[in-house]
DNA sequence: GCAGTGTTGCTAGCACTGCTAGAATCCGGG
DNA sequence: CCCGGATTCTAGCAGTGCTAGCAACACTGC
């Protein structure tokens, strides 16, 4: 019985170590720097021994993904209840989503860009995923007009960020004019704003 | 002299070749599918022949890249001159460039979400890729409010667009409900405007 | 017409990837 | 103390992008 306990809590405590040994090689380095032989000497352990805790390295990359969107969450969260009217919230959260993005690449990269096989727009989806989205929901909701549909709403803002991180991260947009972009976003998702 | 030149136009007819291979093989089975193998095999050379045209798979994708910009910026223009007035000028481009993206996934993948090591926001940037984004600035252009730099609002729309697209297409945003939010999004960029 | 020459494209192989079958080893129970 | 079963490792597969070095070809000058 107790024997028992130890193994499945020594088994738990390796997979955690997995997945933030693969998470913090990819923040260090990029993903392709994250191949199963480097991660499994950095765990210490056998290339196979990945494959007894997850069906393979997307899932890996998507137990990192969930971490990432765990923290994303609190940081939204953060900037949220920090911040005072409708408009200044919207902005806030914008402002720590997009820095979360730069802050952490490869994080942001395994949440939102590449393929990880999760459930998302759907009840199903982990907790953290949805408690992220959540987040944005809550900061959107309030500048919502009458009758609109605050989900779209939400994730049409979420579409907005989105596309400003990713397409400023593959150099496609310039680094500089990233704020004055980001509040052109914030600007057109409140205009008509008592507040304002 | 003359059989000089007729080697370099079999070398430029060859190039050609192994950029509408590649960009096929993508189209009907995905960019995992294009090994320089494969493409090889489907141009009838070895593969060190693709090395001696392109540095490597990534210069052949930045090539795919820069014809499917050409493309694109081609469909922007039909929609935009089809439409009559700002806002609905804005709305068919942008219903545009979602359909774009939804039926050339992989097309879309290689131009803007890949990394494919093009200069973009310079003056060096392939014309293909400029007179794409001159399309969107040309349909932006018009909803600007005075004194605000044209060129960013571009920038931010495109964005919202990517955003939209690249959530869309990794399950991250439902399909349904992909009109309204792209109506969500034209109407936030056109609000305020005379002629709604 | 023909040998020499220089380019062109191919064969073979490297170092690496994700992943897995089967051998070896370790650990708890009798 | 030794046996049996779970656990972990060694070794290897099939595939990747890319390249060195050789063979064969086409063209040039005689």
């Amino acid at each position: 019985m107790s024997i028992q306990a130890r193994k499945e809590r020594e088994r738990a405590e390796r997979e955690r170590l997995i997945v933030s040994a693969a998470r913090e090689l990819a923040e260090a380095e990029g993903w392709d720097a994250v191949t199963t032989r480097r991660l499994a000497a950095e765990i210490e352990y056998s290339q196979p021994v990945l494959y007894s805790h997850f069906k393979g390295k997307t899932a890996i990359m998507a137990a990192v993904a969930v971490e990432g969107c765990a923290e994303l969450a609190g940081e939204l969260r953060r900037a949220r209840t920090a911040a005072e009217g409708t408009r200044a919230r919207l902005a806030a959260v914008g402002e720590a989503y997009t820095a979360f993005a730069r802050r952490r690449p490869a994080l942001y990269d395994a949440m939102f860009t590449h393929l990880v096989d999760l459930p998302w727009a759907t009840p199903e989806a982990p907790a953290p995923l949805r408690e992220a989205f959540g987040e944005l929901l809550a900061a959107v909701e309030p500048t919502a007009a009458e009758g609109e549909d605050t989900g779209l709403l939400t994730e049409t803002f979420w579409a907005g960020l989105h596309g400003l991180v990713t397409l400023m991260r593959s150099g496609r947009l310039p680094e500089a004019g990233h704020e004055r972009r980001l509040a052109l976003l914030i600007g057109h998702f409140t205009a008509g704003l008592p507040g304002s």
